[in-house]
RNA sequence: GCGCCCGUAGCUCAGGGGAUAGAGCGUCUGACUACGAAUCAGAAGGCCGUAGGUUCAAAUCCUACCGGGCGCACCA
């Protein structure tokens, strides 16, 4: 993926460029910039940071790797900046920073700071059907989005939160219809909101399909009246809806996940945005109603021309070709979903109507009021999980085959893996388990998964009880924390497998750890004299105990993992650093005293800790997670 | 059948061309009348699924195979 996020100052920009002249200045050419790599050094006894440059250069300067290095080892010796200057191995250039000399730098920042991108990323997540309560596995979904979200914005881009209600569909009409012709009865009360309530009607209603054919039927003419509308049941349907949103969000409010703009698949159709849509997609060839085959009556969108096996397929059992309007009249989700993105890209001259929430939030509605500029954005990120990745090709085809080729280029699909049970947890939640079987995939037509507001309230009492210090932030908070970390520490591709007992733990790569680490710091600094407390710099010993070394490194890098991370739309990286810059901090904890240390040494490490309190804060905020002064 | 993703310590996972592959959990052994022990240290644990190939250099890239997951709806 590309975005151009423009890299700030940081220690390693400063010395690739540093790099590049002395390479120009020895061989009289410069080097292609994008051959500079420098890093941390793999080792300690390696110095500070590395760069392989020689050996990248060997081929295109036709000397051994080995020459150039000690060459450039020399040269760079004489850099302020760098301390100490090596070849070794096989033609690496090992350097030692002048640790002085980076933290007294000139107007240097404590955080990196970017400028602003122009332009506006719309950024998807969430969307859930809006049906029962929401589970662990939408909450992977509202995670990776928020701190996507809040990567985009931490560097410099203008992004506009959607979160998507499909109040037309299959589940929501299922529902409503388990509410109106279930047997009472058939579904126990006490439920602690409407949507548990919900939850537990959804499965019963599944249930009921299998046995009672009548149940079927109605289920059938209850979603055809939805999506005609204007009825009875289409205004059911609507404060059904409406009830469960506010269940949801409440649900992700507990996790600091919002929100600027709820659109409602009904206004698209409402607001025209279809009509429009379908005329802009008659204009392609690709459009095309069938008029005969299996999928005869239908409007369909064609596989590419270019696509060989598609002529070929379309013979057998699969059809390569999307419909989108449906034989009867009725459009599929991807259909809309097509309208959407167009809006989002702002190439429909339509605008929805607004409503303003209470809570500030807008959404799409039937009033006109003044609003803030909302879609018509150059960049879109889609966060739906990755069994879904079908039909957004398809929308992004679409784009495509109307000619928008920008847009369809600018349409990401942030996919990743879903959530399932451990066996533990599966047969703690009543699920059949089977030996040999570690994984049950989470099925809401079974009423298998774990609902968030339960997974927290589990969390924060397994905090609560094994806390020592009762001061700071709440248990719940915490736990909130801990489950955020939990679903994002897990690379996107990864399937977790859920395992009540340890999204509870509260010892190694957790969320608990990493705030405590933050709680820690912070404390130091409390007891310290205020104002070598507040000093970002001082001066630093000309050598640095190893694990001040290890500190200082992670922390010059900081700026690296956030453009690494933004530009690849992954908190997973911000994650492993935090944990990497935790352990550290701890371990340089341990070994060196602080407010016990003499006068220099004590104020260097005191400025060390305060960058630390600070890139901690930075990157638990893109994680969602709190990081508290005291806990 | 076609396509995508994943196989790394007993378990859960990092690392996604660079030097001797890393954490956590679990197991064993140690460190608190405290700069916050929700912490830290040490020990033990690996033909990085298999076989070829590319490269000065492969856990990492390519090919094939094996094993697991998921798509290929007039559901979303």
């Amino acid at each position: 993926m590309s975005m151009s996020i423009s890299s700030p100052v940081s220690l390693s920009t400063l010395l690739k460029a540093r790099i590049g002249a002395a390479v120009e200045t020895l061989f009289a050419q410069p080097p292609d910039p994008n051959v500079i790599v420098v890093e941390p050094a793999a080792r300690p006894e390696f110095g500070d940071v590395t760069t392989n440059v020689a050996m990248r250069l060997a081929r295109p300067l036709g000397r051994p790797p080995r020459d150039i290095a000690e060459a450039l080892s020399q040269q760079l010796a004489q850099d302020p900046w760098i301390r100490r200057a090596d070849a070794a191995g096989p033609g690496y250039v090992n350097l030692d920073i002048a640790w002085d000399v980076w933290m007294q730098a000139e107007g240097r920042e404590l955080l990196p700071i970017f400028p602003p991108q122009g332009g506006k990323v719309i950024v998807e997540h969430t969307s859930i059907n809006p049906n029962k309560a929401a589970h662990v596995g939408h909450l992977r979904n509202a995670c990776i989005g928020d701190s996507v979200a809040r990567l985009l914005r931490r560097t410099g881009q203008l992004v506009e939160v959607h979160n998507y209600i499909d109040d037309l569909g299959r589940q929501v009409a299922d529902t409503v219809t388990g509410l109106l012709y279930l047997d009472p009865g058939t579904v126990a009360t006490g439920q602690p909101r409407f949507c548990d309530f919900c939850w537990d009607v959804y499965a019963a209603l599944h249930q009921g399909y299998q046995s009672n054919p009548s149940l079927k039927a109605q289920g059938d003419q209850t979603l055809h009246e939805l999506e005609a509308g204007d009825n009875r049941i289409a205004w059911m349907a609507e404060a059904f809806v409406q009830q469960i949103l506010e269940d949801q969000l409440r649900d992700m409010a507990r996790f600091g996940i919002r929100y600027d703009l709820l659109v409602h698949e009904s206004d698209i159709l409402r607001a025209g945005l279809w009509e429009t849509a379908f005329s802009r997609l008659q204009g392609s060839s690709r459009f095309v109603r069938e008029t005969d085959g299996p999928q005869a009556g239908c409007w369909v969108l064609r596989a590419r021309e270019d696509d060989e096996d598609a002529a070929e397929e379309r013979d057998g059992a699969h059809m390569p070709d999307k419909v989108l309007v449906r034989s009867n009249g009725l459009l599929t989700y991807t259909a809309k979903d097509i309208a959407y993105h167009l809006w989002k890209f702002g190439l429909l001259p339509l605008d929805f109507r607004y409503h303003l929430r209470g809570d500030g939030l807008y959404s799409t509605g039937r009033e006109i009021l003044e609003h803030p500029a909302l879609g018509g954005a150059n960049t879109v990120i889609n966060v739906i999980d990755r069994r879904q990745s079908y039909p957004q090709e398809m929308v992004q085809e679409a784009l495509q085959a109307v000619g928008f080729e920008e847009a369809a280029r600018n349409l990401h699909h942030i996919g990743y893996a879903v959530v399932s049970l451990s066996r533990r947890t599966a047969a703690h939640l009543g699920v059949p388990v089977e030996e040999g079987r570690d994984v049950y995939p989470m099925a809401g037509r079974q009423g298998i998964g774990i609902k968030i507001a339960d997974l927290l309230a589990l969390v924060a009492e397994a905090v609560e009880s094994a806390r020592s210090r009762k001061e700071g932030i709440g248990s719940e908070a915490i736990a909130s924390g801990a489950i955020r970390y939990y679903l994002l520490r897990h690379n996107l591709q990864t399937d977790i497998v859920l395992d009540t007992d340890s999204v509870a733990d509260i010892h190694g790569n957790t969320g608990p750890y990493v705030m405590y680490t933050h709680a820690r710091a912070a404390g130091i600094l409390r007891r310290a004299d205020p104002t070598e407390a507040e000093a970002v710099a001082a001066p630093a010993p000309a050598i640095l105990d190893p694990w001040e070394r290890m500190v200082a490194i992670s922390l010059a890098w900081w700026p690296d993992v956030l453009v690494e991370a933004a530009r690849a739309y992954n908190p997973t990286v911000i994650a492993t650093y935090v944990h990497e810059l935790a352990e550290r901090f701890n371990r340089f904890y341990e070994e060196c005293p602080i407010l016990r240390a003499g006068d220099t040494e004590r104020r260097f490490r005191l400025a060390l800790v305060r960058r630390v309190v600070a890139v901690m804060a930075d990157g638990l905020d893109l994680l969602g997670v709190p990081a508290p002064d005291a806990m």
